[in-house]
DNA sequence: TATGAATGAGAATTCATTCAT
DNA sequence: AATGAATGAATTCTCATTCAT
């Protein structure tokens, strides 16, 4: 049964995906629990509480994001270019949805530490760009990452939206 | 009377914005009616419901918003500028706020007329500058507002921040 | 509408206390609400929570107790009739229930003051009524007062029953 | 296998006093199970349901009470010597607690016969008392036996504390 | 047989809205 | 017209009990 209950955890983080951008993030613990095919004592089996959930899906959002970032950060381009494919890669998600939700939460310690960890790689991957000359030098790489993520939290971002590519020829040097 | 009433009207609109902002858009028709020094009942009076008073906020900002713009395109300058300027003037306000607040509701038709006829007004000066030769011409008017939105519509923005800039350098022709 | 307030506000202490008597400590606060011809939702405007109305309770019991006490002690009596009046005064209210009903509950701030109020006045009188030579001095006051609380949390304590007499007996010096 | 069972029944009797004893009568069967180092189905093999499990520990204590007060009966010693010694007996035992619990449950058949033996054991034994004149003659046995419950169901009860010696006391003829 | 995952009814609590005063 | 008390549906969460593995 561990592995039904594994299957589970899995249905129910879909379910609530998916009901999330259905219903609004205000969307029930019973609406998900249901959506999941499962009881909602199930749901809190998994889950203790609502926060949790959400912590759950804000920690796979980010793990994935840094994962993805690291994997990129080793192609053998221009740090330019791994900025533009990270941002790329950010908008198969649902970035918009999964930091609306996050906000509901004061971000425990766990996401903090991941945040902070993904933003590090932005901010020396921003910094390494200025230095390689491709990204203007009068914003600090700080910077670069809060623009980044505005750019890549919106509903329907694209790679190659208008606002992407806007904002990727306005970062450069 | 009269007088008392609109007075109160504006009371409660402005306890509820102050509300919103602190406790979030889950704030309670109780706390922004205490906020406000009256009782829910006159609230409801004025409103008749959340949706109601939601839109109003959210019709008053779209309306100052077009006053504004009106107002900045009679300027006798570059329509990139008038664009500049306008990003400056939002700034000023809560829209990032108000638009997580008219997320709660579907959009009624007045909000959507309003919208349009800003978006228009958007779209239209977009057009002249991209004619005028200061904005690319790469991007249509719509996704050039699609963007403007984006820029002023974060919590914090500022009229020369870090993505501000990128951004209106990066409408550049 | 501060009457109707004030007796719905009384018509919810007594019938959660005709509930918890029935069904137990465990009655819920819908079936009280109920009891009180009222919805949960006014229930919860007079109490906040479940603890505030079993505080309310406590408190009542113990400040009633209390008044009793006071005025037993003015009467011109020896110090060991006080005591046997104060027991029968006590078995015309259901403390056995309302201990119960406080032992849910980590004891706030309030009800500690007033217990240590009430257990105050209690041991002083034990003192004197050992001091009067009426009750044995080989317990300390404290154990009389402790005593007297378990004769009088009894489920159908009553004045003249064998444990009151027994035990007013054996604390004869 | 038969012994294992036997094994696993003893170890969750002693869990459910254990996590009776700290987290009061409302632990959860799941507690209990955890503590006993075992999964709750298996609780649930030994005990059909809560109330079973508590008519368990509820009547292991009425038969050690009734063994132990038995064996007290047939030493040589004045009767009223034997009820002090059994109230000592049962002061050793979390008979406020056990009690808590059972009523929690409606008395089934099974516990009111085991209590009216023991009552009836009591009874016999304060009438003895009785006869044999030393205890007091103006209540009845019943009383007695009522009186007895009380003194020895306190939580902390000792067999030298001053209710009971109090009570004992008041008890004499 | 032991396990612990799944279930869902039930409890506390909140809040938009209505209505008596 | 203003007030705030009353209402009850909706939500989160718990736990006794069942059942698949």
């Amino acid at each position: 049964m561990r592995a039904d209950a594994r299957r589970n955890r899995e249905l129910i983080v879909e379910a609530a995906l998916d009901r999330f951008a259905v219903s609004g993030p205000a969307a029930s613990m019973e609406e998900i629990a249901r959506a999941a095919g499962l009881g909602v004592g199930t749901l809190y089996r998994h889950f203790p509480d609502r926060r949790a959930l959400v912590e759950e899906i804000a920690g796979r959002s980010l793990r994935c994001l840094r994962t993805g970032l690291r994997s990129l950060a080793e192609q053998d381009v221009p740090r330019r270019d791994v900025i533009a494919r990270y941002v790329g890669y950010c908008a198969g998600q649902p970035l918009a949805l999964i930091k609306a939700l996050a906000e509901e939460n004061e971000a425990p310690e766990e996401r903090l530490e991941l945040q902070d960890e993904l933003n590090g790689l932005l901010e020396a991957l921003a910094r390494q760009a200025q230095e390689e000359g491709t990204v203007r030098g009068d914003i600090s790489p700080r910077e670069v990452v809060e623009l980044l993520s505005v750019v890549v939290c919106r509903p329907g971002a694209r790679a190659d939206d208008a606002l992407t590519r806007v904002a990727l020829d306005g970062l450069r040097a």
